[in-house]
DNA sequence: TATTGTTATACTCTATAACTATA
DNA sequence: TATAGTTATAGAGTATAACAATA
């Protein structure tokens, strides 16, 4: 149903609450396992993991930072602990003399190795293991949807500032 | 292609993807319309928010320290800075001498007024906009049960630890 | 002794603005 | 001029430990 905008139905306040309270207490969760395993922060173990997906485990350092929706300065910062402890290396782009190519070293593979099963382990024990192979389903599906959604809406009221990526012409 | 995961379907790392997605999207923009619309922060407008649920506006410092999973340093300065505004008053509790009783001030119940419309137009903007009835239901479902499964999960590795409010026997 | 809360302190993280250099 | 990245800096937030007061 549709409804005005100031109210939620009762479903949806349940869904919204039940949302928030997984996605504080799983993140918790999942912060403290990877500082556990790894000593590494939830936002570390992301550009690590981006870094491990990347078929030569190298990305350019704005790449990194839209991945995880940073400022360039808080990329930098967390860029050079990562690598004062060898966990990467950066060097200038042979292409464009400009960009910064973070590359994933042999150490930065070995903590990922490290800290994996046990984050996996953590997920199986904090968000699958009720789940019906239904349950797993409908959540990809309905928050692959959302996800999708998000991702293409730009938050409103921030409108008129340039986005980091898209090359809009700016209105003066 | 991704590693091979140790024990995870496809489906699993699916869901989990966009499940984190759509909290670190959602939570950021919810954090800039809180900002915005009452310069809160998501912790000080959930300490609101749990200070409005309660019928007499009141809260012991160390209930809303449980519901928020925070130190309590941390709620103090939290308080403080509610405090400092006026949108909240802190009173030694008449009940025990050593509790600390939050209320929740007129000025704090005008700044959740002023908050909560474009709180819920948000949620319906990014997250329900796209989702139909059935979709809200089975998330309501499915997140409840996991939300449920986490609050009754204590952390493993810190299992030994004494909780903040359940009187358990402490194993020795 | 155990519980409630505050304080002192140190640390992590993040963003803004100014800056350098390359395109 | 526009883009990529760094630096300087300042501010918010968090946690730990020591502390005071009450039960």
């Amino acid at each position: 149903m549709d409804q005005p905008p100031s109210s939620l139905t009762s479903t949806q306040l349940t869904a919204y609450f039940a949302f928030t309270e997984v996605s504080s207490l799983l993140r918790h969760a999942v912060e403290q396992q990877l500082r556990d395993a790894g000593n590494l922060s939830y936002v570390q173990f992301q550009l690590l993991a981006r870094l491990g997906d990347s078929p030569d485990g190298q990305r350019r350092m704005t790449d990194l930072a839209d991945g995880v929706v940073y400022s360039r300065s808080g990329l930098t910062y967390q860029a050079q602990l990562l690598e004062q402890r060898g966990l990467v290396t950066r060097a200038p782009s042979a292409d464009d003399e400009r960009s910064v190519v973070v590359t994933l070293t042999e150490a930065g593979r070995d903590i990922l190795a490290t800290v994996f099963p046990g984050h996996i382990e953590a997920l199986h024990h904090l968000l699958f293991a009720t789940l019906s192979d239904d349950d797993v389903d409908e959540l990809a599906r309905i928050l692959g949807r959302a996800a999708e959604h998000l991702r293409a809406t730009p938050p409103r009221s921030a409108a008129p500032r340039r986005r980091k990526t898209s090359p809009e012409r700016a209105a003066p």
